[in-house]
DNA sequence: CGGCATTTTGACAATCGTCAATCAGTGTGG
DNA sequence: CCACACTGATTGACGATTGTCAAAATGCCG
């Protein structure tokens, strides 16, 4: 019980025996991928579906001054760009964030998994929409929340994902990513991050040590950051 | 020659005359709205796709200090929501911006549309990639843009919008909404898009009374908000 | 004319960015 | 083992953008 896809995908409803083993063939081929390689660039049209297997993925667009912005993470069990071939080609990048194991699944097979398999088919539906969902929460967040709710709501959003797909249940998470990413990904300076961070640790909401986070209190973190688990739409908590 | 969903769909790709009739056979049921109507509440499990025919429609999340984020604008011919009933319910409000009037589709409807038309099917497909890349475009912004910038921007997206349904191809669009409402979308309070307004009338940039934006000269609107239209996935340029 | 929503203005404060320097950790070559 | 380089974290001073509060002006509609 440890395939990240099968989990994420069954948040969505429950799947049959042979639909897990769909999945779990269609994933067998895994490419390793070191920290900052771009895995695909602005402008590609690729032809096969990814599926992050360990690690992190992030989606960025780079603006003319030299800025990036990171617009999405992508955690063990995240398919990334499952109809991509619908659009002329890829708005942003999509780059390693960690080192990291992602699967390979040609579009042929993605499309005979999803033809030949409804409930997987729905269940790449939901996550799509999942992903549409944490979106409009990020968007939020930019808008309405000052940069510490943002980086403990970033926070609280990566506890619960990483547990649905069985990771992190005691609170702790691999987070081997500099200041300067998670500056990226929350709309702040480099150094505004690391005060707030030193805030947050002052606080005793986290501990972080530059590879390991850990939420001792993650129900008073999710206070703090004003986080509601509703747009990630998982099932009811065990 | 002005049926804006059709309008919109073709942006996908050519359809058939047939799809377009069904396209306009399935959105003959239309409902008008007034400014400021809730749609479709959070919470709500909707099992219709609305498609908006005239007006402005939104996303907007609340957050619990009462603050409003709009996270989408929706303008003649944007479907929403082509598959929520694969979530539990709604993470949003949808509410009418301006009096407008919106297509009710029921699902049945939808899933036959769907199942039966290939061209249609990939054409929703294609305007929910595009909704994602919107979504992405306005988190950059959010994060990496000034305020000035951002507004530029949206008027931006909205005019190119608007002409890929065949509006607005004179450089003059309805905006019949408050400056509140452009704070709650870009994610600043209504004194500072005031004062952000006044510069861009200053500067010749947009002409805007309030239900009339005038965009005299696209070109250097749009070199001044760092627009580029790539992430709308319009075709090129008649 | 009299409300009412909206826009506009000004003064002041808070958040956050920029710049530049320092500190800490890690890996490499001698 | 140590000097060195390099990346990333941290700190401080200062400034820019933007928020808040409150009031006044404008426009709209009955």
């Amino acid at each position: 019980m440890d395939h990240s896809l099968v989990l994420k995908l069954e948040c969505a409803g429950a799947l049959s025996a042979t639909d897990r083993q769909a999945l779990v063939e269609a994933t067998r081929r895994v490419r390793s991928v070191a920290a900052r390689t771009v895995v695909i660039a602005e402008g590609d049209k690729p032809d096969q579906v990814h599926v992050v297997m360990s690690g992190y993925l992030c989606r960025a667009k780079t603006v003319p001054d030299g800025g990036r912005q990171i617009v999405a993470w992508l955690i063990p069990g995240d398919p990334c760009d499952v109809h991509v071939w619908i659009l002329g080609a890829m708005d942003h990048d999509l780059v390693a964030l960690s080192d990291c194991e992602i699967a390979c699944v040609p579009r042929e097979v993605m499309e005979r998994l999803t033809v030949e398999r409804p409930a997987i088919a729905r269940a790449f539906w939901w996550s799509t929409l999942v992903d549409e969902g944490v979106l409009r929460e990020w968007l939020v967040g930019m808008g309405r929340r000052p940069a510490d709710q943002r980086i403990a709501h970033l926070f609280c959003e990566l506890l619960l994902r990483h547990q649905a797909v069985g990771r992190g249940l005691d609170g702790v998470l691999d987070l081997p990513v500099t200041q300067a990413e998670l500056a990226d990904t929350v709309g702040v300076s480099t150094v505004h991050v690391n005060r707030v961070l030193q805030q947050l640790r002052e606080e005793r909401l986290i501990e972080l040590d530059g590879r390991r986070l850990i939420l001792g209190d993650p129900e008073r973190l999710m206070r703090f950051a004003d986080f509601d688990p509703a747009y990630l739409h998982l099932p009811a908590r065990a």
